[in-house]
DNA sequence: TTTGCCGGGCC
DNA sequence: GGCCCGGCAAA
């Protein structure tokens, strides 16, 4: 794990992430970012954005999760020395209640520090974030000072455990004028504020409520999953293609990343400004066995995770359903399949549907894959590039990205082509894990050791 | 140009 | 209550 091996983007992520763990999870921050600046130098030989911490969230992720774009949260990893497989997590304790758990069962996770609640749903296989709490990972904002993203998070969320006294003052991060890369202050003019008078003529108390605000330190969006992975494969992909556009690298990118074939039942506004209604739902059938089953609907009620759990129990929501967008609770495979909404939110007791299956399909299939593709993954920077294993339905992958708009694409300057596999992601366990949801994590995990080749974080070692 | 995530606001 | 849609993030 060669220094420089470390992403750039850990880098900066961790001093981003530390601007939100600050002032979100005050007590996490500096020493989770040092963390996990620390695991990614492990990891950072691996484009994969697997291991990519997520910015937003003080969450512990699984490092087998390795979709290329799922963010991990390895702060728990300090804990697990490489050639050993992660025990279990030493300190954990339930951010939530502050409870400290007990030895877990086997079936939850122990790097999933979330409410359990949360662990049912999580695997999304859109959701290569791991959904918090429901709650915003913005900056917190604590008294009535307002960031530009005010979180609904109050200190008791997650914090409760911790004397008031002792809660870090973020807020004075940015007051304080630290300047940070993840703040910026826009430049707003003080013209705007001299020109009272100009905005006098207009709405003026919206006007100036506005003006307000923008005066306020604007706070940069963490970057997601997918931003870290350009951030962190763009120059890969100069060096490799000569590409030096944006607009090309990316589109590479997108499609390294996206359909993986698994789920991927999203991609639904994207892509061309999609119709709303004529997306995904076939796609999303056929990728996932639970699909093929009648939409549990049911009974005609299909009742969305928000009418189901309430408001109170938003972290036992379907991830899409807390981002107020379509559920997928009866879609996805990821409640109903895995296990349909009880009334008490024991998603997490909920047995997973079958990630082995999935898993191995995909494995048959990436020989396949390597022929069709004639360009070689040689020249894939990823050493776990043989690893790779493309997903069950790669033909389309393929059949995409080789007929992907003629000349639009920029792969005229990649002739390998290899910069449109995936990267080492989504080895099997990643698969697994996208497709399986929550509990399963772990499940899959070991299950799936056998199977097929170890997670990323442990393959990684082993090759060390 | 890419994806993920957020939240306003429509239905 | 469901979720569409625009906007933002990096380069
Ligand atoms: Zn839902």
């Amino acid at each position: 794990m060669e220094p420089d091996l470390l992403p750039s983007f850990l880098r900066g992520l961790s001093d981003t992430a530390s601007v939100y763990l600050q002032m979100k999870w005050p007590l996490l921050d500096v020493q989770a970012g040092s963390l996990q600046s620390r695991q990614a130098l492990k990891d950072a030989r691996s484009p994969s954005p697997a291991h990519i911490v997520s910015n937003k969230v003080p969450v512990v992720q699984h490092p087998h999760h390795v979709h290329p774009l799922t963010p991990l949260i390895t702060y728990s990893n300090e804990h697990f020395t490489p050639g050993n497989p992660p025990p279990h997590l030493p300190a954990d304790v339930d951010p939530k209640t502050g409870i400290p758990r007990p030895p877990h069962p086997p079936d939850i996770s122990p790097y999933y520090p979330l409410s359990p609640g949360t662990v049912g749903q999580i695997p999304h296989p859109l959701g290569w974030l791991v959904p918090q709490q429901g709650q915003p990972v913005y900056p917190i904002t604590t008294g009535g000072f307002r960031h530009p993203y005010p979180t609904a998070l109050t200190v008791n969320a997650s914090m409760s455990r911790f004397p008031p006294h002792m809660v870090p003052p973020h807020h004075s991060l940015h007051t304080t004028g630290i300047p940070h890369p993840a703040i910026v202050t826009p430049t707003v003019k003080q013209e705007s504020s001299q020109s009272d008078v100009g905005s006098l003529h207009s709405s003026k108390h919206q006007d100036s409520k506005k003006e307000e605000e923008k005066k306020k330190p604007h706070i940069k969006k963490p970057l997601n999953a997918f931003m870290l992975y350009m951030k962190e494969m763009r120059a890969k992909v100069v060096a490799e293609c000569t590409l030096k556009e944006s607009a090309a690298i990316n589109q590479i990118l997108g499609r390294r990343v996206g359909n993986k074939g698994q789920a991927q039942g999203k991609k639904k506004k994207r892509k061309r400004d999609k119709q709303p209604g004529e997306t995904n739902e076939h796609s999303e059938c056929f990728l996932n066995p639970c699909l093929s089953l009648p939409p549990i609907t049911d009974a005609n009620t299909p009742k969305k995770c928000r009418a189901l759990f309430g408001l109170d129990r938003q972290s036992l929501w379907c991830k899409p359903c807390r981002r107020k967008k379509k559920c997928v609770r009866y879609i996805q495979g990821e409640g109903s399949c895995v296990s349909p909404p009880s009334s008490d939110g024991s998603l997490l007791d909920s047995p997973p549907s079958s990630p082995a299956m999935l898993a191995s399909p995909s494995r048959d299939s990436k020989p396949q894959t390597e022929q069709t593709q004639p360009l070689s993954l040689s020249l894939k920077p990823d050493p776990l590039a043989h690893l790779v294993m493309m997903p069950p339905p790669s033909s389309l992958v393929l059949a995409e990205s080789a007929a992907s708009k003629p000349g639009a694409l920029p792969a005229a300057s990649c002739p390998n082509g290899a910069l449109d596999h995936p990267p080492a992601a989504l080895p099997p366990a990643a698969a697994a894990s996208l497709a399986q949801p929550s509990t399963s994590s772990l499940h899959s995990h070991s299950s799936l050791a056998g199977t097929q080749p170890q997670p990323l974080s442990l393959v990684t070692k082993s090759l060390e």
